[in-house]
DNA sequence: TACAGTTACCGAACCGGTTCAGCACGCGAG
DNA sequence: CTCGCGTGCTGAACCGGTTCGGTAACTGTA
C-alpha cells in the first residue's frame, strides 16, 4: 500500500538506486535498453518523485512564490489579480511547478516572507509584483540570490528578470483619444502614487497633454485604490466650478464608482462627462453604460513572466520580455467634448 | 555564508544532535538548562528549519493546498475569493503554514492534483471549495486519506471537516424582506446549478415563496455566473408581460450588471425594481444606486474553516464550524413594490 | 549497599532522492 | 596481445532533519 520509492523501483530492474535515478531524470550513463526498462518498471509501480527527498538533495523545491502585499480590503477588487494568476499557472502547469501563495499586509511583512523562504528553501524563484518606485525587495531579493520576474518596468533590476509593460504608451494613447474627441479638462484618477506603474502612467499623462499643448485643470489625483477615496475625488472633481470633462481611473472598480458619482450628481455620462477605465474585465462590459477601458493581456503577460522565471531557474540567463500593448476598447464612457470646438 | 544545519548547532552546544532536535521542538528528554543553551546557540547562528528535510522524515510538509476549478475567465469577476484567501492567510501566518494554490480547467484536473499532491506528499491538507451537489472530490480525498476541510454543507463529507453557511437561513430572510416590501413577482438569477450551495439557495427560495404563499412568476433561473447570461436572462425577464418587480442575483457583479441592463431598458431601479446581490463588497457600496446585498464575513469563514484544518493536521479530530449568519444590508437598490397592495 | 527506575543524553538508522568515485567489461589501436 | 579508453553500472556518501534503542549517571527504596 505504501508509495514506491526509487528503492523499490531499483531491486524490481534489477538495478541500483544510482541507476534508476540517471535512467528516470534523462541523464547519460544508462543505456538505452536499461533506460526502458526501467521506465517500463516505474510506471507499471506508479512512482513518483518525492519532491522533499529532491529539495533535500540539492535540487530546487520545484515552487514559486508569490506574495501580494496589500490591506485586505483592496484585495479583493481586484481582477486582475486572479486573471494574472490563472496566466502565471497556464505556464506552471507545463513545467510542474506549483505556486506558493502569500498575503501580507505591507512590505516589510513581504521581505520578511522572502528571507524565509530564502533561508527554507521554500521556493525556487519568486514573482515580483506591485513595483514600487523605490523599491527595496529587488536588492533583497538580489542578495538572497533568488531568481525572480519583476513584473513592471524598473529603472535598475540588479541582474533580475522583467516582465514589462508599457504603461507609457498605453497612458499616451489614452489621452490621445480623449484629446481628440475635444476633451481639455482632463482628470487622472490615478491608484497609489507608490506603485511604479501609477507613476508611468501619471508622468506619461503629463507629458502627453504637454505636448499637446493641453494646460490648465488637467492633472493627476491619487486615490490610493479605495473606491472610498476615488469617489470622494471624483465628486470633489466634479463639483468644481469648471469640472474635469473626462476622467481616466487607473482601474475598473474605481471607475464604476465613479461613473456612480456622477450619475448620482446628475451628470450625464458619457454627455456631459467621459470616464476611461484601466484593465478592461467582464465588470466594464457589462455596467452600464458600459465602460471605455483600456486593455491588456494580463493572462499572457503573467504566463510570459512565470515562463522567464522558470528559464532563469533552470539555470538561463535572466532576460527580459515585454507585454503587448494595451489596446484601448471605447465602449459606452467616452463621448465628444460637450464643450468641444467644432473640427478644425 | 552557509545556511547552519542542526549539527552546527549541535557542534557548538556541544551536544548530539538528536539532542538539538528535541530541544527545538520543545519534546521532553532534555534538562531545562540545556534546552536553554541550545536555543541561545540556535538564535546565535541563525538557525531556520529545513523543511525539505523535515518532510522527508515523517513530518508533514506544513503546506496546505487548495485548488480553483474555474474557467480562466469566471476567476476575475469574484472578489469572494480574494476575501477568502485573506482570511485563510490570517490563520496560516499564526500557524507557520504556508498555502499551495492551483487554478484549473474542470474538476478532473482538481483531482488529479489532489493526487498528485497526495502521491508526492506536497500538501499536509486541503481546502475544498465550490462544493457540488454530487461531488466526487469528497470521496476521492478521503481514499487519498488528507484532512480537509469542506467549505460548504454537504449531506455526506465522509470523515472531513465541514466548515458550513447557512444559505438557506440567507436566503429566507432576503425573501422575506423582499415580501415584506409589497414583492410577489421576484425571480432568483442563480449561479451555476452545480453548485451545492446555489442550489440550497434555490431551494430555499421556493420554499420561502411557498411558506409566505406567493406563487406564479416565482422562479429560479441559473445564469452559470457569466455576466453575458446574467445580462441577457434579466434582459429576457424586464420583457415579460409580467415582469418581475424584485431580483436576487447569486453574486454582485451580476447584480451591478443586471441593474445596468434594468436602466439601459428604461426600467427604473429601485422605483420598478429592487435589486438584491449576493456577496456584499466595495462594488456593491460605490456601485450607484449602491446595491442592497447580502453581506457574509468571507474572511472570517476563511480563517476559520482553516483553523479547523490545522487542527486535523495536527492530530485533532474532525470538526465543524458555522459561519455568522449572513446579515441583509439594504441599500439603494431595493424599494417598496410598485404595484403593492397597501399596508393591511 | 544493592537494585530498580528515571533522567538526560548519545549514536545511529532512516526518510528518498542525487551524485560521485570506482570498477568491470568490451573494443579499437598499436 | 596489451594497453588505454569509453561505456554502463554499482555502492556509498550525502542532503538535514526525526526518532528510537541504548547507556551512564543519578535518585529513591528496601
Amino acid at each position: 500500500m505504501k508509495r514506491p520509492t526509487i528503492t523499490d523501483v531499483a531491486r524490481r530492474a534489477g538495478v541500483a538506486k544510482g541507476t534508476v535515478s540517471y535512467a528516470l531524470n534523462g541523464q547519460p550513463g544508462v543505456s538505452e535498453e536499461t533506460r526502458r526498462r526501467i521506465l517500463a518498471v516505474a510506471e507499471e509501480l506508479g512512482w513518483r518523485p518525492n519532491p522533499a527527498a529532491r529539495a533535500l538533495s540539492g535540487s530546487g523545491s520545484q515552487v514559486i512564490g508569490m506574495v501580494l502585499a496589500r490591506p485586505a480590503m483592496l484585495l479583493g477588487v481586484e481582477p486582475f489579480l486572479m486573471r494574472l494568476t490563472s496566466g502565471i499557472e497556464l505556464e506552471l502547469s507545463r513545467s510542474g511547478f506549483a505556486l506558493m501563495l502569500k498575503v501580507v499586509g505591507d512590505l516589510d511583512e513581504e521581505m520578511a516572507i522572502y528571507r524565509k523562504w530564502a533561508s527554507e528553501r521554500r521556493v525556487d524563484g519568486l514573482l515580483i509584483l506591485d513595483l514600487r518606485v523605490q523599491d527595496p525587495r529587488l536588492e533583497l531579493v538580489e542578495q538572497l540570490g533568488l531568481p525572480a520576474t519583476v513584473m513592471g518596468d524598473p529603472r535598475r533590476h540588479a541582474g533580475l528578470s522583467v516582465a514589462r509593460k508599457d504603461e507609457t504608451a498605453a497612458m499616451t494613447s489614452v489621452v490621445e483619444y480623449l484629446a481628440a474627441l475635444g476633451h481639455r479638462r482632463i482628470v487622472h484618477v490615478a491608484g497609489q502614487r507608490e506603485f511604479l506603474h501609477i507613476r508611468q502612467r501619471g508622468r506619461a499623462f503629463g507629458a502627453t497633454l504637454r505636448r499637446l499643448g493641453i494646460t490648465g485643470t488637467a492633472r493627476t489625483v491619487y486615490a490610493d485604490y479605495t473606491l472610498e477615496r476615488a469617489a470622494e475625488i471624483t465628486r470633489g472633481l466634479l463639483a468644481e466650478a469648471s469640472p474635469p470633462t473626462a476622467l481616466i481611473y487607473d482601474n475598473d472598480v474605481m471607475a464604476v464608482a465613479g461613473a456612480g458619482v456622477a450619475r448620482e450628481m446628475g451628470v450625464d455620462v458619457p454627455g456631459e462627462l467621459s470616464i476611461v477605465a484601466w484593465d478592461d474585465s467582464p465588470l466594464c462590459q457589462f455596467a452600464y453604460p458600459p465602460l471605455t477601458a483600456v486593455s491588456v493581456d494580463v493572462v499572457e503577460y503573467g504566463r510570459a513572466a512565470t515562463e522567464l522565471l522558470i528559464g532563469v531557474i533552470g539555470g538561463g540567463p535572466a532576460g527580459e520580455v515585454t507585454a503587448e500593448p494595451a489596446r484601448l476598447i471605447p465602449r459606452g464612457t467616452t463621448a465628444r467634448a460637450k464643450d468641444a470646438p467644432g473640427r478644425a
